[in-house]
DNA sequence: GGCGTTCAAACAGTATACATTATAGGCTTA
DNA sequence: TAAGCCTATAATGTATACTGTTTGAACGCC
């Protein structure tokens, strides 16, 4: 049942590091299903590998937050209400400044990357493709993360925004909200255009706001924190 | 010379958790000096445990910003006058939301607790007694930081709180400043008292800004991150 | 038939041994 | 005397084995 996921090494550093590229990369794409179970020995075997860089991988995955890690195996956290809630909070106030920052920083070379993006977005929204539309958007995403100057503050917003993921699977391939943000993205890149730091700043956080109002529009079955139910409270302290 | 930093065991939850806490104690209280390099295998023998509890230990610290590794030892990270205004300027974007949050959901024991810190830190800075200043501080901000409701927001606070500890050490054992900071927590500590989320907000935003304005005037030596001189990047020291 | 107890399997935690790598210091040669 | 190479050492990276704990299932008793 289990199929196993597919995991193989990336050439780069020292083996830790190289398996915790691969999960990540595999779970930024949304392959892997919530309540999914990673167990150490399992994911070593199939690379060939012993469990210890696995192990050191999947805790560095914990204490990011992209897993959970349970007396039993680890598994990706089921986000309930509260949780995306807190998390848009934090982007709403990180997420705006930093698009300031970008609309001063990005360089020719990034403002066509950018346009490519939105391009590709328009034209995979128009063709229905979801996952293309994912792509594109994240690609829209990193580039002009990448031109913010303030590691800190950028990489805090790619974390947050990471645990989101599912949110942005679910309104990134419903049809009607590929358009607002189509809208959304259209406007940042305007101001990013103009070098509009104010715009950039304004247009970022209607965007986020908008992002989290259709994803809690479209999400009832999610619940809140101390509802019963299947979803687990996120709790992830080893 | 190494003299052996005097860890100690603390009973609760596994070798590593343990471990972690230590360390990151040791390393909240100042107790560690910059450049002073910390070896698993040394840590180990002195806990009388496996190299594996503490290295993960270290890993995990590193990967929160509290060290930096090398191939060569873990050590305390450098921070370039780059860094510091780096995490200042998301300091600045979190904390007086999360005072605003904290205005709202503190209750009269928080309250309690608050003001006998206030109280503690008055007595502390009359006395000239910088330790017991830097203790009653911690207690402060814990214990607002603990009625933030959005966990996330209070965690990563708290983190980067903890990065510019440098910075606090620093500048709290300035006679002059600790007025200063008196003085602005006593202003938050009324908005809290009234309940009163905007005072809560404004009063912490000008309290960071003048945190930071303190400290750069009272750091001449540090400097930029591409300038020549004693300060390394944020890599290990050989 | 339902509930409780026990046993087994699975998986994380820990320990120890081995491999690899980088740095520092010394030695040799120009 | 200085510079470059080589070796030794110290510290991390990796592997494997063992232990403890938790969970789930099966059997027996009430």
């Amino acid at each position: 049942m289990t199929k196993p996921i597919e995991f193989k090494r990336v050439g780069e550093g020292n083996l830790r590091a190289q398996v915790y590229q691969q999960i990540r990369l595999t779970i930024q794409r949304g392959e892997l299903a919530p309540g999914r179970k990673l167990v150490d020995v399992d994911i070593a075997a199939q690379l060939g590998i012993s469990r210890m860089p696995v192990r050191d991988a999947l805790m560095q995955l914990v204490h990011e937050g992209y897993l959970v890690g349970t007396t039993r195996g680890f598994t990706l956290p089921t986000l309930t209400a509260t949780d995306v809630a807190d998390i848009f909070e934090v982007r709403r106030l990180l997420e705006p400044r930093a698009a300031a920052h970008a609309a001063r920083t990005l360089d020719a070379a990034g403002l066509k990357t950018l346009t490519a993006a939105l391009q590709e977005a328009e034209a995979a929204a128009a063709a229905g493709d979801a996952d293309r539309f994912f792509q594109a958007n994240s690609a829209f995403r990193n580039c002009w993360l990448g031109a913010v100057e303030n590691d800190r503050l950028s990489q805090t917003i790619a974390r947050f925004a990471d645990h989101v993921l599912v949110v942005r699977l679910k309104t990134l391939s419903h049809q009607p909200t590929q358009a607002v943000i189509v809208a959304g993205m259209c406007a940042i890149h305007e101001a990013f255009v103009k070098r509009d730091a104010v715009a950039a700043y304004d247009r970022m956080t209607h965007f986020i706001q908008n992002a989290e109002e259709r994803f809690m529009k479209l999400s009832p079955p999610l619940q809140h924190s101390n509802d019963e139910g299947e979803s687990i409270p996120l709790q992830g302290r080893s």
